[in-house]
RNA sequence: GUGACUGUAGCUCAGCUGGUAGAGCCCUGGACUGUGACUCCGGUGGUCGCGGGUUCGAACCCCGUCAGUCACCCCA
């Protein structure tokens, strides 16, 4: 039978690797927490429906990409193509957006059948925020701001851009759409056959294409701007002036539209150049509709989500956190003999307790010294006990050794390693 | 889902117009002033992604398939 490989789009995540997931993982907990977010976790599974009621049923997500099944109840469940949708159903179900407001977080394992690129995969992580029962445009600032912090946090803030655009709500966007049908209507000879399918299923979209025949009349079209009600573009001047006393730049980009319906009034993208056609690193807006029309009362929110991966290959091009990250050893426990095993457990024990900090390594390998201090140099152990037969029977003692440029080493009992590495180890 | 390019030891790659494979790194054994970082010598490791075909003979040509990269598309 030919090898076993991973499924198509699905990457293991080595151990050379994990460092700077962790590394992640941790700069985003302490920032949601600085902001007061609290953790929320829900399934991988849903109902099939729960996302093509909320991404909406002529979105590529749900037209192509959802890994949909049957159940052996004949049940249609789907894996999770995004966070949004089932953050609200778990939110809304236990109650928590009864007349409260919620600041919550998830992280978590997507799932699209896309064809796998640099920056794309069939399994994908996102770190995502949802925020509930807050109207005003303050809680609109506040994502960018804790999005903006976390950028800071990694030291990426000058390799991001916030891109936003205001598409007003579902009611003017419907409007809209007609116009821009109408007006692709009487263009339909330079259409492509992708927009003529969308002019038919979401007009909208058109505006996304890169085809240059289509840009050429783009600039003829009606805008959305011109559609969206005073109440919306009041929100949206509120939410420009916020960001720029809290100093963070952003360009307008009228031709942000966000691939899930949900979204309404202020969406925004944080975009990148250093990743090729994958660039957009974390994307998000309002979608105060949503809940109601998953079955809830109507409730403001707002959110963003973030492609872990694009964010570690970001990291990985500035290669500033990986090595500092990646240790695994500070004392590297050598065995010359083999009946020395023993006494080389014991003492792992005691140093573990007594430098709980601090990881120890016993090697079981076998080999010669050389070979042995050789790993631990690898781990990037300071130092080196150095277990021999003889000396341990005859005085109860090691040979410690420091692994430094001079290498200097030193017979030390056993009964005084700990305190004594307490105070060399750096 | 569409197109282009790629697929040789664990890693990075070489292999001229077809004649059944090589280097460096890594690992390992040894030498060297004991026990790593320098130097020298030796060794392990590949049915050339997989399956067919053409040929006396294919890593090299043809077809299919799988995977990767890039673009389209899509989005995080």
């Amino acid at each position: 039978m030919a090898k076993m490989q991973a499924v198509r789009g699905m990457n293991d995540i080595l151990p050379s690797e994990t460092p700077i997931w962790q590394h992640l993982e941790g700069c985003f907990a302490r920032v949601v927490k600085s902001f007061g977010y609290s953790e929320i976790r829900f399934p991988v599974v849903e109902q099939t429906q729960l996302f093509t009621r909320s991404i909406g049923e002529v979105t590529d997500i749900v037209e192509k990409e959802m890994y949909s099944f049957e159940d052996r109840n004949g049940d249609n469940l789907s894996l999770r193509p995004e966070g949004t949708a089932g953050c609200v159903r778990a939110a809304d179900q236990h109650g928590l957006l009864y007349n409260q407001q919620q600041r919550l977080w998830y992280q978590g394992a997507m799932f699209r059948h896309e064809r796998p690129q640099k920056g794309r995969y069939r399994q994908f992580q996102q770190f995502g925020v949802e925020t509930y029962g807050m109207a005003g445009p303050g809680i609109d600032a506040e994502l960018m701001q804790l999005s903006s912090a976390l950028w800071q946090e990694l030291g990426i803030s000058s390799h991001v851009r916030l891109e936003l655009n205001n598409i007003g709500d579902a009611e003017e966007r419907r409007k809209y759409a007609k116009a821009l049908g109408l007006f692709f209507a009487d263009h339909r000879d330079v259409l492509d056959s992708e927009a003529l399918r969308r002019l038919e299923t979401n007009p909208l979209r058109i505006l996304d294409s890169k085809n240059p025949d289509l840009q050429s009349i783009f600039d003829k079209a009606p805008l959305l701007a011109d559609f969206v009600s005073d109440k919306s573009k009041c929100h949206f001047d509120e939410l420009l002036s916020l960001l720029d006393a809290a100093e963070i730049d952003y360009v307008i980009n009228p031709k942000l539209v966000r691939g899930l319906d949900y979204y309404n009034s202020c969406v925004f993208e944080w975009v990148t150049d250093a990743l090729g056609a994958q660039g957009t690193v974390c994307g998000g807006g309002r979608y105060d509709g949503l809940v109601e029309q998953l079955g809830g009362k109507p409730t403001f929110a707002a959110g963003f989500a973030m492609g872990a991966e694009r964010l570690v290959l970001l990291l990985e091009g500035l290669t500033n956190v990986a090595d500092s990250l990646s240790k695994r050893a500070d004392v590297y426990i050598l065995v010359r003999d083999v009946d020395c095993i023993s006494a080389a457990q014991a003492l792992g024990k005691n140093l573990r307790f007594h430098l709980p900090n601090r990881s120890v390594v016993i090697h079981y390998g076998g080999g010669k010294v050389s070979s042995q201090l050789k790993g631990a140099v690898g781990a990037g152990a300071q130092f080196a006990c150095i277990f021999e037969s003889k000396q341990l029977k005859e005085s109860s003692s090691l040979r410690l050794r420091k692994l430094d440029d001079l290498g200097e080493s030193t017979d030390c009992a056993i009964v005084d390693v700990p305190d004594k590495l307490a105070k060399l180890l750096v």
